[in-house]
DNA sequence: AGGGTTAGGTGATGCAGATCACACAGTCGT
DNA sequence: ACGACTGTGTGATCTGCATCACCTAACCCT
């Protein structure tokens, strides 16, 4: 078993995945001291929000354990989910570095470690620290690559079933077996999936009928069986 | 008349709009230098292609005049519009900071002017002068920014309509009148209007008509009118 | 003038998916 | 064991918009 991450990312950390490109790593002994004097440690319930759309910026949370589901909401009601962080991810670092309110919500899908770094830290780390801007600037253009690729789902992809295809992709992209198939947990309700592509929640429970019946998946209890990754691709483009 | 981007961008601008919060405004004296030396300035005629989407980054170009349409193309064809980038933009950041390939393809709109910095020449100048790291950060910030104004209004906004109506009012912001109303010229095409709020041409047509009919607009020439604003948020949120 | 090209208007049609309205299963608290 | 949730399946209906299929106007070449 991996160390979490709470124990690591702020040190010159060799057992980080992404080989070591997170935030806050490899950084130089001085500035790994430093974030280690102005982080604080916390431990979110489920439901717990880290941080809410508008709301003025107070810090970055760094994501040790768990995964925070991220959605904005528009004023008639509707929310779209826009990502579903997990252990690494940096939450909060736009709205620090430009200054304005948090672009999303942040709440913690099951419970979770998380640090926190206030604004005027990073700040000063900034300053003091000049490494750790490039670091800062590399995890911002990640986080626009990731926005990119949002707007390309919901710009071009044309029908639901197009966008469902494409989310369970992304899921079976760190899991995938020898023959193609894989296996991932669901943690995700209709409700919310629906929420991601952008679509109601009936249209996603016919969608796992008709995905099931094509015999693209099925379904154990709650882990999802990827038959093909190629059928899924074929839908996509199709 | 202002004196063009490409006079003043590389030197402590202080006729830069913005208060100077763009790219490379306020530098160093030193670092102003190095920027002089590196960057070189073009002209490019109308339909030119700065940067197409799947290229290696080249580098950087800061827009000095003219206008320039970013847009993503799926493999089955379809285009969208992501922004209309004007004298002062930034274009292709994230792609060299993060050396992946140009997520969008850049093409001029009207002939116009632009300064092309080099990819290893603005990695150097990050190296050599920590401070521009930090105003590259800033700016990446805020296209993270606009890109998350493109999720919310291609996820949120319900119908053509809506979205049309707050195309509009990002249109009308730069030139409201003390009355309510406020007169752009227009510049993009239905199709392309279609390309930018994710419908067809056709509805876009009919949008017109619409919103003509119900007295929120009217087109002289090529210059809209927007009768008021107000009337637009009602119906944004409705 | 004439033909080609591009932009824009508008009607007719069809269908995917939102919406509404249930019914049913599992899980919680008491 | 009981309601009271929350999550899920599925039918019936309704509609907004894509699509197709034209047409007109303006503009640019030679």
């Amino acid at each position: 078993m991996r160390a979490p991450y709470g124990l690591n990312i702020l040190d010159n950390c060799t057992t980080c995945p992404s080989r070591g490109e997170h935030l806050f790593c490899n950084l130089s002994v001085q500035a790994s001291q430093r974030l280690n004097e102005v982080k604080s440690t916390a431990v979110y319930p489920k439901g717990a929000m880290l941080f809410i759309e508008g709301q003025l910026p107070r810090g970055v949370f760094v994501l040790c354990t768990g995964k925070v589901k991220l959605s904005t909401t528009s004023r008639e009601g509707k929310t779209i989910i826009t990502k579903i962080s997990d252990a690494g991810d940096v939450l909060g670092l736009n709205a620090v570095i430009s200054n304005r309110p948090y672009e999303v919500t942040a709440e913690m899908m099951e419970p979770g470690q998380a640090n926190f770094i206030p604004r005027d830290s990073l700040q000063f780390m900034i300053k003091d620290f000049p490494e750790a801007a490039g670091k800062i600037a590399q995890q911002l253009s990640r986080n626009y690559f990731t926005a990119y690729e949002e707007i390309r789902t919901l710009g071009l992809a044309a029908s639901p079933s197009e966008k469902f295809a494409k989310l369970l992709l992304t899921w079976s992209t760190k899991t995938t077996n020898d023959d193609g198939s894989s296996q991932v947990k669901m943690t995700l309700t209709h409700e919310e999936i629906a929420e991601v592509i952008g679509t109601t929640r009936e249209t996603v429970s016919r969608l796992f009928s008709e995905f099931k019946k094509k015999q693209l998946m099925q379904l154990k209890g709650a882990t999802l069986v990827i038959r093909s990754r190629m059928a899924l691709e074929r839908i996509v483009q199709s």
